[in-house]
RNA sequence: GCCGGGGUAGCUCAGCUGGUUAGAGCGCCAGACUCAUAAUCUGGAGGUCGAGGGUUCAAAGCCCUCCCCCGGCACCA
């Protein structure tokens, strides 16, 4: 049994999440219960990441506190989570107080160790709006290709990178008055100073992580602003900033820090201490590729500065991006499909097989409507559903429900039992090597060899002359779902107790050996496991 | 421009430490069965593996050149 610290991307919650952020959440949850499952030692957490200029301007736009416009988000991602049978440990909020309180003692801490320094900047600001603006909320002309709507940061009608500056009518993007050059200081983190360490640590990380840091190793690590002149956000500790908030990155990552000890606060265990402290620790994080940079460089290297002994990232299970057919998913544009859209489709289980299917763990992968239809009308209700139905409806038929005797074993029966014992196997060691895209078919490869079985072994005719050769049958089927319910558990896990208890399976574990349903069980009366769903596309 | 990922059957993808006639699912065509939510099972057609060159007894896989798509390039989170 080993300690398991499992962590999704901390959602921003500026808008409603879509398949793609629900996507780490779903994944976190999985590994969670897959982990405990087979008896490990495990801790899940997340949370809402709320701060910062993007939530500010929405609550600018919206005439609202920004504190009340991320109460409204926070309870509506809670209720999609729910509906997605997504239930971390802790699924926290950066508003929290421990979080607050813990963010401020660690960058004290850092500044204590002597990573913090402050410097002057020159940014632009709104003196409308009373607002700093970060480059992509200046627009303006693009200075080589004439594009009206370019960007601070880069063009997207040319792609060229720009700076602010180099704009022509620069106008700030919330109210489209022109920003002014405003001098103003930062808070700094010396990432420079640990450059070696960085470098050492980032060649235990997988090799597509380290992929996407080549560039910026190379060029060297830069210092990264701490602070920000935003008024939403945790006040930053360090004597002269009070009128500074921390920027949303540098203190939303602590939250895998600050999540476990309100956890340890709420439950009364010793959970801080001894999950984060404990260099032999697994910790899982479960994110985009966007945000290698902030997991694989900038928290390692908080946590070095720290000088703790934090346990650093272990994995970093970044997938690519879910694109929408061949569209990046985008809110301006309405390309994708959103949280509550999707749940008015179908059930939050069938999106988690389908999301956890589309894994896009090797490349980007697309989602399109026919797919989906095909994992959960055929994968899920025609092929699973099915089988369950059809091997349980037999036995109650025929057997009274209670599960008979292997009084007649053959070489098919023992070819089957290997093939779904095999499955299995792969199914475990799937997970551990975080392939879980792989791992989460099994189920429903499971149930094809099941249908496969049944129809070769035709029991419905068999019965009118060798009732024992049924029997055998019978028995193996019945085994054979006990698996496939362990290996549906951490992918649908309402669907997987529900089917536990009609077959009165009662560990929860991972079925060591073939035969886990006595015979002369009673079975409860079976009900149709999924339903079809229809799709207008 | 630099860095990274990708380009394989109509579609979605696997294979990529080089080695039998290149695989799966869906879709399509044909057949079987009736226990099951008309579900299932069996068989078939279909690809010069982005382009060209090279290394090798042997390349989708390694090397070189080029083309196309996506992402990143650090005060966007």
């Amino acid at each position: 049994m080993s300690k398991y610290l499992v962590f999704s991307a901390w959602p921003y919650i500026n808008s409603e999440p879509h398949l793609g952020t629900l996507l780490h959440l779903i994944s976190a949850d999985y590994y969670a219960r897959f982990l405990r499952s087979t008896g490990e030692d495990v801790i899940s957490v997340s949370g809402s990441d709320e701060h910062g200029t993007p939530i500010e301007v929405e609550a600018i736009k919206q005439h609202k506190n920004p504190k009340d416009l991320t109460d409204e988000m926070h309870k509506k991602i809670l209720e999609i989570l729910n509906a997605f049978s997504v239930e971390l440990d802790n699924y926290t909020r950066t508003e929290n107080e421990v979080h607050k309180e813990f963010v401020r003692d660690f960058y004290l801490q850092l500044e204590k160790n002597g990573y913090i320094f402050k410097q002057t900047t020159v940014q632009l600001y709104c003196e409308k709006d009373r607002i700093f603006l970060p480059d992509r909320l200046v627009v303006g002309k693009c200075p080589y290709c004439g594009y009206e709507k370019a960007n601070g940061d880069q063009c997207d009608n040319c792609g060229r990178l720009l700076e602010p500056t180099l704009l022509i009518e620069p106008k700030c993007a919330i109210c489209g008055e022109k920003p002014v050059k405003k001098e103003t200081y930062h808070w700094f983190f010396d990432l420079p100073k640990l450059s070696e360490e960085i470098s050492e640590y980032v060649k235990t990380l997988d090799e597509n992580v380290q992929g996407y840091l080549k560039s910026m190793l190379s060029e060297g690590l830069k210092p990264r602003s701490i602070t920000r002149d935003n008024r939403w956000g945790i006040p930053a500790p360090f004597k002269g900033a009070e009128n500074k908030t921390i920027y949303v990155w540098m203190e939303a990552v602590l939250g895998y820090l600050s999540g476990v000890v309100e956890l340890e606060r709420r439950t009364g265990k010793n959970l801080f201490e001894s999950f984060w402290l404990d260099p032999e620790t697994i910790s899982v994080y479960f994110i985009g590729k966007d945000n290698i940079p902030f997991h694989a460089i900038i928290l390692p290297a908080l946590l070095m500065a720290s000088k703790k002994g934090y346990n650093l990232p272990k994995k970093i299970a970044s997938t690519e991006f879910i694109l929408f057919g061949q569209a990046k998913f985008s809110k301006s544009q309405h390309i994708g499909v959103w949280a509550s859209d999707a749940l008015s489709v179908a059930e939050g289980e069938y999106w988690r097989y389908a999301i956890l299917a589309l894994r896009p763990e090797r490349g980007d992968s697309s989602f399109n409507w026919q797919d989906f239809d095909k994992m959960v009308n055929s994968d899920l209700n025609d092929k699973v559903g099915n089988y369950i139905h059809r091997v349980l409806m037999f036995l109650n038929e025929r057997f009274g429900g209670v599960v008979p005797a292997n009084e007649s074993a053959s070489k098919e029966d023992e070819e089957f039992s290997k093939s779904v014992m095999a499955l299995q196997e792969d199914f475990i060691k799937l997970n551990y090597d975080l392939k879980i895209k792989d791992a989460v078919k099994k189920f429903v490869e499971a149930a094809e060899l099941g249908n496969q079985y049944f129809s070769s072994q035709e029991p419905w005719s068999k019965i009118k002359n060798n009732k024992p050769r049924v029997s055998s049958i019978l028995f193996n089927a019945v085994q054979s779902i006990a698996h496939i319910c362990f290996m549906m558990y951490p992918v649908m896990p309402k669907k997987a107790t529900k089917l536990a208890e009609t077959i009165k399976l009662t560990k929860t574990g991972a079925p060591e050996k073939w035969e886990t349903i006595p015979s002369g069980t009673k079975i409860g009366h079976p009900e149709p496991l999924f339903q079809k769903i229809v799709i207008k596309y």
